[in-house]
DNA sequence: ATCAGTGCAAACCATTTGCAAATTA
DNA sequence: TAATTTGCAAATGGTTTGCACTGAT
């Protein structure tokens, strides 16, 4: 089966490199922005394949806010956690949730409803903002 | 402060039915094509507003799906909890969350993070698909 | 020389809105 | 009749796509 070769292109350094910056959801118009107020331009659609892209080789995250925007934040593949995201700066803080196995076997128990997947998101205020 | 009238229509009859009648997620879509099947003609934008309008009165609650949908579901105004949605029959059951509280202490111990808010959603199997 | 990546403009799609006509109270 | 609700069509706004061109290997 064929890879298909990776080109490394400005575009993709730079949206790169604003997601790496930091650890908080940007979404596609946010890192447009970024890219202006740096001169360097990009154009809207390559800022969406490239995010698309970052996702794909699992190296962002995307989060559907309420208004139904999509958001993406540069994520290392680690294992299955949770964000606590802070209200003030927008920052990202990871959360495990080791207690989810129990909490599956209550709801089991209890409603016998089988869990095979959840998500879960914590707002507030973070340390440093605190 | 003037409370505004409310009137009995027809389409607001027929969508809070549909919306009453199953315990699931219905996008404004699925909503006008339920309606459409029962040959009952309503606007997409009137099924928009009514919506909407549900959802002010807290009759039903709004979800964001993946794709950035809205879906609505029927709501009666109860206690704060969360929702185990059946990936066969798209069945939703209320899962309450107790545990927040000890939740929230430890986040606060831990990581400084002070949890004012959450939203979790937990995907499985319900008890009659299983 | 190839093939991947980009820009641009147009297409898409869910949702919203303006306004005149229809309905409810 | 006065106020609310509806339908229709047009406008929005985020996201995607077709295609010719640019750029990387």
């Amino acid at each position: 089966m064929a890879t298909r070769a990776e080109y490394s292109t400005r575009p993709r350094e730079r949206i790169g490199a604003i997601l790496r910056g930091e650890r908080r959801f940007f979404t596609a118009a946010d890192v447009h922005r970024v890219l202006q107020s740096q001169d360097v331009h990009v154009s809207l659609s390559t800022v969406y394949r490239t995010l698309e892209h970052l996702c794909e080789k699992n190296e962002a995250t995307v989060r559907i806010e309420q208004s139904g925007e999509a958001a993406y934040m540069h994520c290392e593949p680690v294992h299955h956690h949770h964000h606590a995201i802070c209200r003030k700066c927008g920052r990202v803080e990871d959360v495990d949730c080791t207690a989810i196995g129990q909490f599956a076997e209550s709801l089991r128990a209890q409603q016998g409803f089988v869990l095979d997947g959840h998500s879960m998101e914590f707002f507030g205020t973070c340390a440093s903002c605190g």
